[in-house]
DNA sequence: GGCTGGTATGTAACGGTATAACATTTCGAA
DNA sequence: TTCGAAATGTTATACCGTTACATACCAGCC
């Protein structure tokens, strides 16, 4: 619901076309690996998608019982975890909560950056940072199953003073 | 005193040795920063430093429990609030446990490669890795304020066929 | 149609992680 | 020595996530 300013990634979109795009590209993207977006996954995800913040599994509970009974936590993490696996959802470590992926279907490795002031999370694919954490880790003979990139801090429009600016 | 394991960082060192240089330089560090390290949380200090593996608080109490009683929790999250305030622990998001810091003392932005075969963590302190962090954030004009990189992965011991390679 | 097996959902209980609220003790400085 | 701040102790509770087991749904096949 809320939109942010100017660079931080997620702001001020059409956001019903943001997540009807999305839910389309998930249609697709499931049905291209034969696997079923039921009704109750698609409801997890729809939670996701109406914002760009992330949400704890029971607040997805939560808010899931608005209509209806409040599904148990096995519910929910069942369905995130096919999510995930099929790459519709990311799990934020440092939040304990999960997050709809900002660019389905394109394999990706994703880097975070999470507003404190407003919660917004903005998903980046930025391939020189993705390669700084590959050359840090061949230069010490690491092999990288899953690497982590979660940067807190303040987006733009959450930072006192200098607003609006954005430079690149 | 050859590294066996190539660079993999923590590997086959005088842990005895590392052990007491670490509390050492705790103890100077707490005396410069008029900080109390105090017995108790001395004692968590020891028991993270008793390998280069990440310790859940709990099993920290547990551990501590074998000579006495066995501390509550808050006893031990303060006592790692106020490690980690200092800088002689750091929390590791994805393991939700927590490491003694390899190299105290001297302010740094560290990463971690956590070996999800035998667990043992390797604490970097990547100039580029942090440079391309701080790069990746200025883009879209996010001001950082705790950035997590955490690689989960396998060592080169762990890592069966290609042993003691390291190329940097 | 009615099996049959795999996938998905439902239910209950529990274990691990972390904090809140409040009482007591310790310690250093006035 | 008294006083206030810091540290510790105790209890309860909230939040995150999993285990174990039961049931329902949905093919493909006889």
């Amino acid at each position: 619901m809320t939109h942010a300013t100017a660079a931080f990634p997620e702001s001020r979109h059409d956001h019903a076309d943001c997540v009807e795009r999305t839910l389309a590209a998930a249609e697709r993207i499931c049905r291209d690996r034969q696997a079923r977006l039921t009704p109750q996954r698609r409801r997890v995800l729809e939670v996701l998608l109406a914002d760009h913040v992330a949400v704890g599994a029971y607040e997805i509970a939560d808010r899931l019982a608005e209509n209806g009974r409040r599904p148990a936590p096995t519910i929910i993490y069942r369905a995130l975890d096919f999510l995930i696996e099929v790459g519709l959802v990311h799990r934020l470590a440092s939040l304990n909560a999960f997050i709809a992926c900002g660019h389905p279907g394109s394999a990706h490795g994703a880097q975070f950056l999470i507003c404190n002031g407003c919660g917004l999370v903005a998903e980046i694919s930025d391939p020189r940072l993705a390669g700084a954490v590959a050359e840090a880790a061949r230069r010490v003979d690491f092999a990288v199953l899953r690497p982590i990139v979660e940067i807190t801090g303040r987006c733009p429009a959450c930072r006192p003073g200098l607003r609006g600016r954005g430079d690149a």
